[in-house]
DNA sequence: AAAGATAGTTATTAAGCATTACAATGCATA
DNA sequence: TATGCATTGTAATGCTTAATAACTATCTTT
């Protein structure tokens, strides 16, 4: 249970779960959502012998929920040697989610249902002037607005939005802290600004923390209910997850790998609007700028236009890219190490352009071959560039549709 | 809510909390209970007004929890210009709660009742000889069953007894894994061990766990619901507390910091019956022995018979002891900044022999200033040596009151 | 075609909370 | 000193919800 921020933004207030009857209702009616939601359609006796609740109190809540359009029945099932049930099923219909990623160079878009299965995408691309804050705000508005249409759906069938941003994120107040790049990034209120152009709830989160969720919620990350997400693409960073949940530190910038002092590192003073060392080494762009300097020096060499070309060169059997590979895996397995150390996490995943290779990983596993302590599986992300857009959909998805199960007070 | 496990160590079963109606009352037994535990003594119209309850549901609610003895009349209280409100108080004395403390040359016993104030504490020593599992099992139940009737508590009026035990310990299943001295103790099922000396629960636990839950409840870190507790003495462990409660990771060896691979540490596999180097050169041992090679060199400096009076001449002006400070001050500060960058915590509590040293805070402190990330809080522990005990106390005191409310089934 | 099995609904009963009405008790003021 | 009023607490009643028991519906099997 994530305790979800709604696009509101306002002030925080905690009621004291008091224990009301309706509370009796509210809960399972969860139950049984959940269980339809997860075993597909079903009949009422299944919901009953699957909760422990009494047949009559399933009668009753499914129709509470089939009032509020969440459940509908889907004609009868095969009898097994008596009346046939009334098959159910979860209207995944009832609404939608939208998630948003903001790129270095595009905005890309991506709507599901409630099972959270695909309806639509898209992808505009973001010239580096227009990217101040009201404007890309702007183009959401847009984006999903044309998207929403594309795909026939009404806005007020949309129940969340989640905004990827590669920048540190006050969660709760929707609040973009620092985007390393950017100047006019700091301490823009953009879930405030972005919750003006729809009805719905706004959720604004760092991309890494939400490529994490999309890596637990639906790729290589799947019931491991503590691991860590590591992305090396431009800059490094982490997203930890934690008891089952994202874990985002006392000021939100939990998982900032991007100083941190491992071994042949020298050291340095974090600051906010440089790359860290670590960050310069290991992401994209460094690897690059080494491959060229060594270029100049032998000609023997071949070009690479990316680093994942430069570590094909080592898988393909070039020695100097054989040596730039085991340098920088030697780095990355020692932020591994150190992690697993700390954590304990039940994998590591590796992702971003940089990081999603698979002879990278390879070259990690070897370097850590032999430890007793801080032993930890290190895999790839599955997801590629669309775990950010999948877990910004599967983050909010459970409270999204929980959502629809308050409102029912106004009918009195 | 922590997830507290009992002492039986069997299966694992969830039931579907499930909403029938008897779980209305349970609620709200549980609110007020925490209500009058925290406010200290009140009325019933207090508790209607903090709770939001009606006045019949609290007249009702404080019935059952007179009836289970956890809450009990003391007479009138002055009138506001009305009727003199009847006082209700917690009854602490309802039962008791016992930690004990598994040392290297002793066992520590801290008796609190349910109100976690003291009501006895005792401390027996314990020879190499006699520190096999069944031995020190049949200790704690000496001591404890002692202790007990020194303050004239029956067994029945225990609760739940702690161990806490310098190992990495599967709390779960009350499984000691490994405690790197000793090899008798790899994997040994302590707590079925204990539970058989006692009727109540028992639960075994990590001592550096144990001392970062003290700290939290009763010491320098109230209120902070992600930090980290470093403990460096004989070796060196870190306590991990998120989102207000411990984390242990997968394999329940979060926080073994002993092998990180910071800068000026050379590589090696983490192997379990060997300190790490890092430990080796942090923990109170290296520090000594790095002293005493010094000496040997030049006769000038003066004696010292541990780590503190190292760091003590430095505070008093010692040059070598000033660079011996500083050198190990420097390897914990990149601890520190690692820890600072991973988990964003509010704060970073030292503690442990050698932590505990305000000279080593204050150049820890120095070495950190510039940073703009992995900005953190340096503090010491505010408990010393009881942090452990405390911990052992408080981490089920909750759970061990939430408790008595449940077998009111048995009346029928 | 009758018996049995499975699905689902309709009373009825019980647990528990809120609202209302009322009893108890002291302070304030005429 | 006596009445009014505020505050605390309890009793009576009704609402929400769930469980049990009894019953209807519909299919399979014999």
């Amino acid at each position: 249970m994530d305790s979800r921020v709604a696009g509101d933004f306002t002030v925080m207030r905690e009621p004291v779960r008091i224990g009301r009857p309706p509370l009796l209702r509210q809960t399972n009616a969860q139950i049984l959502l959940k269980l339809l939601r997860e075993s597909g359609p079903c009949s009422k006796a299944d919901l009953v012998r699957a909760s422990g609740l009494s047949a009559p109190t399933v009668t009753n809540v499914v129709a509470h929920l089939a009032l509020a359009g969440l459940v509908e029945p889907i004609g009868e099932g095969d009898s097994t040697g008596g009346r046939p049930p009334d098959i159910l099923r979860f209207r995944a219909e009832r609404g939608c989610v939208a998630g948003v990623e903001i790129g270095s160079d595009s905005l890309r878009f991506l709507l599901a249902d409630l099972d959270g299965r695909e309806i639509g995408k898209a992808r505009v691309s973001l010239e580096r002037k227009s990217s101040s804050p009201p404007l890309v705000c702007q183009r959401i508005g847009e984006g999903v607005r044309d998207l929403l249409r594309k795909v026939s759906q009404s806005e007020e069938q949309l129940l969340q939005l989640v905004v990827g941003v590669p920048a540190i994120v006050n969660v709760q107040e929707g609040v973009v802290m620092e985007l390393s790049a950017l100047k006019d990034w700091s301490n823009v209120p953009f879930g405030a600004l972005v919750a003006r152009e729809f009805k719905c709830n706004v959720t604004i989160e760092n991309d890494t923390n939400l490529a994490a969720q999309g890596e637990y919620y639906r790729g290589a990350a799947q019931g491991e209910k503590n691991f860590v997400f590591i992305t090396i693409g431009e800059g490094v960073g982490a997203g930890i997850f934690v008891n089952g949940s994202i874990y985002r530190g006392s000021q939100w910038t939990a998982g900032e790998i991007g100083y941190l002092r491992v071994p042949n590192i020298s050291r340095e003073h974090p600051s906010i609007h440089n790359y860290g060392k670590l960050e310069k080494l290991l992401g994209a762009a460094g690897i690059l700028k080494s491959w060229q300097a060594n270029r100049r020096r032998s000609r023997t060499h071949p070009k690479a236009s990316c680093a994942a070309d430069v570590f094909d060169l080592a898988a393909a059997g070039n020695a100097e890219a054989k040596r730039l590979l085991k340098q920088r895996a030697t780095l990355l397995a020692d932020i591994v190490l150190d992690l697993a150390l700390i954590l304990n996490p039940s994998v590591i995943l590796l992702g971003g352009e940089v990081g999603n290779h698979p002879r990278l990983l390879q070259e990690v596993e070897a370097l850590l071959k032999g430890s007793e302590y801080g032993v930890v599986r290190v895999g790839l992300g599955a997801l590629g560039h669309s775990a950010v857009l999948w877990g910004a959909i599967y983050s909010v998805l459970e409270s999204a549709v929980l959502g629809l199960l308050q409102p029912s007070d106004s009918t009195s």
